[in-house]
DNA sequence: AATATAAATGCAAGTACTTGCATTTATATT
DNA sequence: AATATAAATGCAAGTACTTGCATTTATATT
């Protein structure tokens, strides 16, 4: 998704092109990799901009929950990593616990489930994350 | 399973049977159902006890970890809420973004996972939580 | 029963957000 | 272009853990 694409899903779901919101989406695309609240924090604070934490935080959140974003448990503690999401499919990841390397995958439970497991509910999402130790991690010490 | 069976899971693992860990496991058991780190401090912190909330936390993930508990992310806002798991098996759980409500499912999308999509990692760990609108709560004003 | 040792605890300080609310700002309407 | 309005921001205060470390405690060994 380029700049111009994100425009229009913002404009789509009423949301509107701030200047903090463009601060957080540039420094999203220069950094072509997965970063956390703080990390984007750290970053735009050196930054004339002097964007709020709390700014951060819920701009990466909005921007998640309409597909703009990736966003990951990296760790399995409740802090988030967030990408721009380069594919456009919905889809989860497989995460290396050794090196935090972060892989999208296509296959989604979701799809798969035997709807006899769901009947009644409505509106269904899901969570879906793969932890493992990736190839080049194998073998290596620890942590 | 009962307090005997969970002392051998501990004996097991090398845990000890503290004070503070049984105390927790009893309110557990008392509570039959789901609660979170701080509902528990609140309850223990009333008896004589006084266990410190860092003890309280490190336990239930501690717990969580060696299968004695079940840990779910209920509103997927990285608060915790465990509960002694009743099922023996791995399993994961539906949960109603409404009412709250968490039902075990037994399905596990690790096991049907085409493996080429996992290609080349080891130790490989799913978390998964299926979220929806119970039928009990559809139709009602949504929160 | 006394001792050794590894696990667990409590405390204090730190981290990573989250929330409520008054103010500001981007967009749509006139 | 001016105005209205709904979205977004920044601030301050709050929440829910998490971490490091010295001390305590449960269990295994003697």
């Amino acid at each position: 998704m380029d700049l111009k694409q994100i425009r229009q899903q913002l404009a789509k779901n009423n949301l509107k092109a701030t200047r903090p919101r463009q601060a957080i989406l540039e420094a999203l695309a220069q950094a072509s990799g997965w970063v956390t609240a703080k990390s984007l924090f750290d970053k735009l604070s050196g930054q004339e901009a002097n964007i709020d934490f709390s700014t951060i935080c819920r701009n990466l959140e909005l921007l998640s929950s309409i597909g703009i974003l990736c966003r990951v448990d990296r760790d399995s503690n409740g802090i988030f990593a967030y990408s721009l999401s380069e594919m456009d499919e919905h889809h989860h990841h497989l995460i290396c616990r050794s090196c935090g390397k972060i892989s999208p995958m296509e296959f989604c439970p979701l799809q798969q489930l035997n709807s006899t497991q769901t009947a009644g509910y409505s509106e269904l999402e899901c969570r879906f994350e793969i932890y493992g130790c990736c190839r080049d991690c194998q073998g290596k010490q620890g942590k």
